[in-house]
DNA sequence: CGTTATTTATTAATATATGAATCATTAAGG
DNA sequence: CCTTAATGATTCATATATTAATAAATAACG
């Protein structure tokens, strides 16, 4: 095989593809205060009630020491808040406050339509596929004998 | 349709999927002395041997005013420089040196054998449908009347 | 039990991203 | 020409990524 043309990688195509998506939904973010890290916290905390700090790291795909800052702002904001675990007081659980959460009622709706005005300019077949390709690249951490790695970021 | 899951959303199975690909290469560009955003300027300059800032913030997917320290750190260990043009004084040339060719000589093995590796790890059909689709999801790009949009992490 | 490992969040240092503003240069229009 | 716009790189302020180190708490083990 000869040499890979540099943008024609998978990395620079992934790269490429966050590069046209994202600033479409960061555009509404900033709307209303919000950085895109900041608002994956929020959306995760519409799913459950609370979470421990590092599922809510590995689900963001927000490396810890940089989760640390993002919840210390949004707590400055009164958005969230942490508590220890009683159990093993290393743990930390976060939550949203009340505020949080009605941000959130606030924002997400925008954040939908934007979405579905994404998959709507995609064929459909096109997406599924793309979707199960990503899939299946996400699969391969298992096998890597690999610590736990972190995004872009 | 029901409400997107936060994990299964595009945007955040882009970002899984470069956390499970980046980290192997990162490995090898820290063995060298290099970030990832210092390689991507290293590997431009193989294809050609001077060009625009303006395009290389382009090609790499580095945002202008990251470009510029980026840059900075590069010319500081003398594996690039800056050059002016004498037609439009605003514009800027940036060019390797020959000490930032002879490591892009080093590394550049190193980065194809680890390219060659993931491309082994992954069924043949199943790249080529990704690198497909994320074609088709790039040009999207053209469509959108947005600015020059920048990644992002 | 007491010492040693391991785990968990955090801090620290440096590099990059993001969005806005600036400064120098060139292009456009009257 | 001269003023006004537009362009290109850069700076600025703040947020996040990356890698290593640290401090507190718990687990493991002799």
């Amino acid at each position: 095989m000869a040499t890979q043309s540099f943008s024609g990688s998978l990395p620079m195509m992934l790269y490429r593809a966050l590069d046209v998506v994202m600033p479409r939904f960061r555009r509404i973010f900033n709307e209303f205060g919000l950085t895109e890290q900041q608002w994956r916290v929020l959306r995760v905390l519409w799913e459950t009630e609370e979470i421990a700090f590092r599922e809510l790291s590995d689900i963001t795909l927000i490396p810890a020491p940089s989760l640390v800052g993002v919840i210390d702002r949004l707590a400055k904001q009164r958005l969230v808040d942490r508590r220890r675990s009683e159990t093993d007081r290393r743990n930390v659980f976060v939550f949203a406050t009340n505020e949080g959460k009605a941000l959130h009622r606030q924002v997400r709706p925008r954040v939908d339509e934007a979405y579905a005005d994404l998959r709507g300019s995609i064929d459909e077949t096109d997406w599924n596929q793309l979707i199960d390709s990503l899939e299946r690249i996400a699969s391969l951490a298992a096998e890597a004998p690999d610590n736990r790695p972190a995004v872009n970021q």
